[in-house]
RNA sequence: GUGGCCGUAGCUCAACAGGUGGAGCACUGGAUUGUGAUUCCGGAGGUAGCGGGUUCAAGACCCGUCGGCCACCCCA
């Protein structure tokens, strides 16, 4: 093998794996356009400075997760970790902030994590944002139409909503101290993770794996209690409209998101199929933060899909996507006839663009290529001849993959090549 | 960044108390055959991830390194 090989955690999707996901992107791009949102094709390199800001200077993935460089201007680049922030920072330059605005893009995105079943370095997201919408009704629509599409791929069966409010700024402020208070008595019966995170990002202890930590957290405050009256108002609408909306739901009080921008509503959408890497979308509110990246204060709501996993999921419930076979399948022994086939091949392929066609090419004897005709899943061959060439005509042969069963053939003219194939091909 | 398991032909995997590397599939040449199937014969393809060490001898044992998987962590 060669010593240049693919770089850790960026992985090639195979030619077996892309029709799962074309059938995967389908089905998300018309989801979306059903419900009348817009797709923005945002870049993969941004100022470094966009992703601080947003993301937050604490968070894991700007502290150590992040592709930085400088470019040759000294300027600090980034591969984005996330779409939000790109998008967020399109929206504001580009003036699409005047009336509300929903958005979608998708992508690679990229972090330098370890990587394992579920996460890879480079991956894919789907991103969802609305902008201009402060009412919950945008968030519920945003969580219906997830609901929508794990149900047209055939997930919805291993798919669990949880969703929570984690109140405004001011709440969680008030919430943090009190939860620090409460914590730092009770270091000691803190796992070494939670101990550190209690002085980084003590709301993350949360949703601690832990159970030892979660025990001590069943004694400790709440952030229910500290919610202002809107965000209780405005987290129980949202679950009025999911029962409206038929989408059953947890309401997970742990459930914190891990990046800095969000507030009252946030949401997960788990499996319990996919090992440890088990969130295969999420999202919430953040309407702090277009201002904070120096646009008209804007409210706002996204979610995003990671799309590997998905398409983990897809295949382990079975739901496949095989490449297409070709319809027809050329021989053309001798150089004559290899003219003569891609002649009207190529005429073929302008009056019936949908017919897969492929052409044998290189050598090969006869029996060789017919080996190969049959292996290409093709219902007919096309047989070119010295002797049919010379006369204008081509034998047409339908394959037949099944046991003892042996093909019709026959020599139609050029002319009606076209008509045959459409004869013998139709359903 | 931490831990566990793993690294032999393109793929899936064997073997042996440590003693000059095998099979199946795939690829390829031919024979048989009223199918292009089946069957039969032949061929190509590996400096055993890489680098050290122990040994008369290492793919097998030890160390390091790189890579893979899974988990922690993180997160979609």
């Amino acid at each position: 093998m060669s010593e240049i090989t693919a770089i850790r955690g960026m992985n090639d999707i195979l030619p077996q794996e892309t029709p799962c996901w074309q059938l995967l992107e389908r089905t998300v791009s018309g989801v979306l356009a059903s419900y009348g949102y817009d797709e923005i094709r945002l870049p993969l390199v941004e100022k470094t400075a966009l992703f601080k800001r947003s993301i937050g200077e604490v968070t894991d993935i700007v502290e150590k997760e992040m592709y930085t460089f400088d470019d040759r201007n000294g300027d600090s680049m980034t591969l984005r970790p996330e779409g939000t922030a790109g998008c967020v920072r399109a929206a504001i330059q580009q003036g699409m902030l005047s009336t509300p605005r929903r958005l979608w893009y998708s992508g690679p995105m990229f972090r330098y994590e370890r990587p394992q079943k579920g996460r890879q370095r480079q991956f894919h997201q789907t991103g969802v944002e609305c902008f201009g919408v402060a009412t919950p009704d945008m968030d519920a629509e945003l969580i219906v139409l997830c609901a929508r599409l794990w149900r047209q791929l055939g997930l919805a069966d291993c798919m669990q909503l949880q969703i929570n409010s984690i109140g405004s700024a001011v709440a969680r402020k008030a919430y943090r101290a009190a939860l620090v208070d409460y914590l730092q008595m009770r270091v000691d019966a803190l796992d070494e993770d939670s101990q550190r995170r209690l002085h980084t990002n003590p709301l993350r202890i949360l949703d601690s794996k832990n159970a030892d930590t979660q025990a001590v957290l069943d004694g400790g405050p709440s952030l229910e209690d500290f919610l202002d009256e809107e965000a209780n108002a405005d987290f129980a609408r949202l679950c009025e409209l999911l029962q409206a909306g038929g989408v059953t739901y947890v309401i997970n009080r742990r459930l914190v998101r891990g990046l800095d921008y969000y507030n009252k509503t946030v949401f997960e959408w788990v499996t319990d199929h996919l090992g440890a890497q088990g969130t295969v979308c999420a999202g919430g509110r953040y309407d702090g933060l277009v201002e904070q990246l120096g646009g008209q204060a804007t409210p706002a709501v996204g979610c995003a899909m990671g799309m590997e996993r998905l398409v983990l999921l897809l295949a382990e419930q079975g739901v496949v996507a095989d490449t297409p076979a070709a319809d027809v399948y050329v021989v053309a022994v001798g150089s004559e006839a290899q003219r003569v086939a891609l002649m009207t091949t190529e005429q073929v392929r302008q009056e019936q663009p949908q017919l897969r066609i492929v052409q044998h090419t290189g050598g090969g004897s006869f029996k060789s290529q017919m080996k190969k005709a049959d292996k290409s899943g093709a219902r007919v061959a096309l047989i070119w001849g010295e002797d049919e060439v010379a006369a204008h005509a081509v034998t047409v042969k339908t394959l037949r993959s099944g046991e003892g069963e042996r093909g019709g053939q026959r020599t139609v003219p050029l002319q009606e090549l076209e008509m045959t194939l459409c004869a013998v091909l139709a359903p």
